[in-house]
DNA sequence: GTCCAGGGTCCCA
DNA sequence: TGGGACCCTGGA
């Protein structure tokens, strides 16, 4: 993808596959808010950011070096998302939902934070699961400033490992407060090791993070696919259970994506979400 | 005011 | 294998 540095921001030109509303807005990611200039603003890996879209242009608030060490690899811009779509065959609704959401990338979250963020995800609605991310980041993380604001970072897993299920009672996520704890104890002793469940056959991978309580196959497959970039998971929850009843056979076997499999999955989540169950 | 479902998981028959 | 319990909240 073509960039170029102007006036301290990074500007894509004609991104293609690059569509921040989709990224931000269809549950991958709960990090990013629209500003009132219609921007996201948001915060991963320690660094605030600002995407900016007009037409074709997106600008990107942030330093040439800080665009190639982290956000080239967080929007994946190796990757061609474009090439990808047209090279699978697609069923007429699979077909429909990845023309209407084409621009969604598979961001490259941190692991701890997807893993932490799907856990706080079960049996919650995206707006609350957002408010309670911000709650979290604001009571354990790090203040930083952006143009007159304070944000906050995401709190490392060993800061929470040392506090009690109780100690997150300011966070008012209920019993998700005792799975955060089990999963921060977990990542802070290097019982889930992102390098290693990267490498693992993804079965494995699976079974490993299903041994910590609070995380069961639809949690696991997120953090696969959202935390590990494993983009051959499916998660399946209650809108794709709704949405694979409607349009597909019974016993439908996602392998037939391939390796995209996941990418297959936010396309048909977010287009039955917002537009057509 | 009450009811219900929301990107689940666990436990126990 | 199925169903209830678990926390809390926004919307109907």
């Amino acid at each position: 993808m073509d960039y170029r540095c102007k006036n301290g921001h990074i500007e894509l030109a004609g991104a293609p596959d690059f569509a921040p509303a989709l990224m931000f807005e269809c549950g991958q990611c709960f990090r990013f808010d629209r500003t009132e200039r219609g921007s996201y603003l948001g915060v991963a890996f320690g660094r605030p950011l600002e995407v900016t879209q007009a037409g074709e242009m997106v600008a990107l608030s942030c330093s040439e070096d800080d665009f190639l060490n982290i956000w080239w690899n967080f929007f994946d811009l190796d990757l061609d998302y474009g090439k990808i779509r047209r090279s699978l065959p697609l069923d007429p609704y699979t077909a429909a939902a990845a023309e209407r959401c084409a621009g969604i990338r598979i961001l490259r979250q941190d692991f701890w934070e997807a893993l932490c963020s799907f856990v706080i995800s079960q049996c919650n609605n995206i707006p609350r699961i957002k408010s309670i991310i911000a709650r979290l980041c604001e009571s354990f993380g790090e203040p930083i400033e952006y143009c007159g604001r304070t944000l906050y970072t995401f709190p490392a897993a060993e800061r929470l490992a040392i506090l009690e299920p109780e100690d997150l009672s300011c966070l008012r996520c209920g019993y998700r407060a005792a799975y955060l704890i089990h999963a921060a104890r977990a990542c802070a002793r290097g019982a889930l090791d992102p390098a290693a469940l990267a490498r693992m056959p993804i079965d494995e991978a699976r079974e490993a993070l299903q041994s910590v309580p609070g995380i069961g196959k639809k949690v696991a497959d997120c953090v696969l696919l959202f935390g590990l970039h494993r983009l051959e998971a499916f998660p399946v929850d209650t809108w794709m259970k709704k949405a694979l009843a409607a349009h597909y056979p019974p016993g439908f076997d996602p392998a037939v994506f391939g390796g995209y499999a996941g990418l297959m999955q936010q396309y048909i989540f977010h287009y039955a979400r917002c537009h057509a169950l």
